[in-house]
DNA sequence: AGATCTGTCTACCATATGGTAAGTGACTAA
DNA sequence: TTAGTCACTTACCATATGGTAGACAGATCT
């Protein structure tokens, strides 16, 4: 596989590619993702798509891979923040929901991660590994600490992401319930999981 | 599509070919599942499948509306159970992990159901919209009488969907998180779930 | 016994898919 | 000038897929 990305500006062949694969792959699946179709998109014959990745399991890598940077990135900025603990999860839950509205399709695919089996899932989440270790070490912390109610932390972590992923990607579900997914209702879904998360894990002294 | 199940003892044929399709869409998904794989693992013709079931997306049908009238008794059921309210929240959650440990593949296909866009999800949800609305109706109603925190009663009810659904198919995560899906990790993520939402829902007085 | 119906099978088929092989034109280095 | 590389293309190919057409054995009906 060839390594430089020409210009390098985000609009290079490889770098719309990845775009649009990233894109099929969180909302019609990977599987559904024919690269005929990909290539269709792109207006570039599908060989280009196979220049660039060599087969359809490295472009998914390379989707992955690049995902997971730029997933990592957002979220270890806002898990740096400084304050008490709550004010700290709320930050973070806030870069998740902004990330959504600018990435849609990043979540998705986070979704799109629990279907794929290994070695996919295990390599996406292992490229967040450290992010995963220092969020539990960090909610750990603060129950130690008594700013929070004690629960096991992996298993909190995974609620969270649970409940935050499934406000955020059940499209299908939101519109039944008569949630459009506007950005008017991704406000107050926020505004509602944060009053949920709060309830459940800030201590009243 | 012949509309006799034969023997209807649950080993017919067009029963088993169910059986098996729900547990296949449910892990491989839905385009990854083809009906000659389906038909090898039944050993039986692919031929047999279409004749029961004209077609894939038929056959999906089938699938999705046997699969809700399941999820609809199961959970029917402990909604219609006495007491209190959280009571009540607690007895659902406790039937939809009875299920999870019964049918794994039930929830792994309500989990796929959010891929695979209309008609499928609609169908989906639509036949599951009784339930959700008697869901909703409860939970507005013991936020009325005060027993539970006011929040949106829809936004609600997807964040608790999400959490339970989450922690019981988000397998990859949970192996990466150091959990084994076993029964004992079972029953301390029910424990767990169940905690947070005591916290997140019961009023203290 | 003969006709009909049921459930399953064998024999095909058109299309789509991921992938290989071999070009082609533009630009670059010697 | 020319040899070579780069980015991308056309031309194929083997395989898998959903689906059609029709045969065949056994049961049921008349």
């Amino acid at each position: 596989m060839p390594t430089t990305d020409g210009k390098a500006d985000g609009t290079s062949t490889p770098s719309r590619i990845l775009d649009a694969a990233l894109a099929s792959f969180a909302t019609r699946g990977y599987e559904a993702t024919s690269l005929d179709a990909l290539a269709a998109g792109l207006e570039v014959r599908k060989q280009t798509i196979l220049y660039w990745f060599p087969s359809k399991e490295v472009l998914l890598d390379a989707v992955i891979d690049r995902s997971a940077v730029e997933l990592s990135a957002a979220l270890e900025g806002s898990l740096a923040t400084a304050g008490t603990g709550w004010v700290r999860v709320e930050a973070v839950v806030r870069s998740v929901f902004r990330l959504a509205a600018r990435q849609p399709e990043l979540l998705g695919l986070v979704r799109e991660m629990g279907r794929l089996g290994p070695p996919a899932a295990t390599r996406f989440v292992a490229a967040l590994e450290p992010l995963v270790g220092r969020a539990s070490g960090f909610l750990e912390a603060e129950m130690d600490s008594g700013h929070m109610r004690r629960h096991e932390p992996r298993l909190l972590l995974l609620a969270i992401y649970s409940t935050v992923i499934g406000m955020l990607t059940e499209v299908e579900l939101l519109r039944a319930l008569g949630e459009e997914p506007t950005a008017r209702s991704l406000v107050r879904r926020r505004a509602e999981i944060l009053d949920l998360l709060r309830s459940a894990l800030v201590t009243v002294p």
